[in-house]
DNA sequence: CATTCGTGGTT
DNA sequence: TAACCAAGAAT
């Protein structure tokens, strides 16, 4: 099928409805890099503001290198997919040592970057170095599926290969950043997941899926997991204007972040069991006050209680080294997940902040 | 290769 | 409202 007629108007469409975004028009490989990791799985509308902080913050390779997991979290907090932000400085650092803070300038030392797949380092190599390498992201994946009447699962290896063959095809006729940020355009405003704007589609006469009105059916996707349901229970424990907080580990979701001392269990427990994990028995505890929360993830249901606890157990501390006891003040100060956000703002500093909460 | 990583907007 | 899913990567 030949589509030379296409993606000269796919180009054409770019230039005169390319959004203005934060990021366009960048030559800086490392503000290009920063905006496709925070783009990764996430919206532009989300990432706009997240990426001008990023860069008031870390506004070269080097600060991002010298800077502390701490301080990057922090920055990072509310994105999710927290594991971006650890391997940026992965990478930041690997940049510093291995080349002298210049970003690397081809494919291949591109991709091997920590937190940088087929994906980004296409689209990096692409804007910063005008290297012809087809980047296939969702958009890129439902817009040629589409044209292509493509009906195997988008969402497998090899038909991501086969997508990114047939437009490795096309880049080398057109500026690289310039004809996957039009393909990606064209995904994001027209060819949209449902009700595409078909009519306005500088495609579709060469459309597939048009053709056969097959827009519904196309991209296929394989059917996803049910999310897993867990109980998490958290404890605020409150003594002298201080409280107790721990690091997340490796092991799973919210690496690094902050939280109240916690349980986790596949099944509801009673407050007198979960208390007792921490040494603090029934009888000689204040409960102020507990508070729930729903939290929908991908792949899991969190059923989350907030423990608002009168003192605190001697051997929090001594348990484990993981700890701190910090003034309720300074909890601000610490990169959180959503959940302790949230429950933060409506009753720790509830005072701080209620003329916004209240409306 | 299938699963596991957040959060929030849209339908 | 529940389901879908967004400039994906690591394991």
């Amino acid at each position: 099928m030949n589509l030379n007629g296409f993606y000269d108007e796919l180009m054409v469409y770019y230039g005169l409805n390319a959004r203005k975004l934060p990021w366009r028009g960048l030559v800086n490989p490392y503000a290009i890099w920063v905006s496709e990791v925070i783009l990764q799985q996430t919206r532009v509308e989300q990432g706009k503001e997240y990426f001008m902080t990023f860069l008031r913050y870390f506004p070269d390779v080097f600060a991002l290198a010298n800077a502390s997991q701490e301080e990057l979290l922090k920055v990072w907090q509310g994105l999710g997919y927290y594991s971006r932000a650890l391997n940026m400085h992965a990478a930041a650092k690997s940049i510093v040592q291995n080349y002298n803070g210049h970003f690397p300038s081809n494919y291949a030392e591109i991709r091997e970057l920590k937190g940088i797949g087929d994906y980004t380092a296409a689209a990096i190599s692409s804007i910063a170095f005008g290297l012809p390498n087809a980047a296939v992201d969702g958009n890129v994946k439902r817009v040629t599926s589409r044209i292509f009447g493509i009906q195997s699962p988008v969402d497998k290896p090899e038909t991501v290969a086969q997508m990114t063959s047939l437009l490795n095809g096309a880049i080398v006729n057109y500026p690289p950043g310039d004809f996957n940020q039009a393909m990606m355009e064209l995904g994001a405003l027209i060819c949209t997941p449902r009700n595409p704007k078909c009519s306005n589609c500088p495609m579709q006469p060469k459309c597939d899926a048009f053709k056969n009105n097959l827009q519904g059916k196309i991209p296929v996707k394989s059917k996803k997991k049910m999310a897993t349901e867990v109980h998490l229970d958290f404890f605020f424990f409150e003594e002298n204007e201080n409280t107790a907080i721990v690091k997340r580990g490796n092991e799973s979701i919210w690496k690094g972040l902050f939280e109240f001392p916690n349980v986790e269990n596949a099944e509801k427990k009673d407050a007198t069991k979960l208390l007792e994990y921490f040494g603090v028995y029934a009888d000689r505890t204040v409960v102020l006050d507990v508070h729930q929360f729903t939290h929908k993830l991908t792949h899991r249901t969190i059923f989350a209680h907030f423990w608002h606890i009168s003192g605190m157990p001697s051997n929090i501390v001594m348990k484990n080294q993981g700890y701190l006891r910090v003034p309720i003040s300074d909890l601000e100060q610490f990169a959180v997940h959503r959940l302790m956000d949230k429950y933060l703002k409506i009753k720790v500093f509830k005072e701080i902040s209620s003329n916004e909460n209240d409306k």
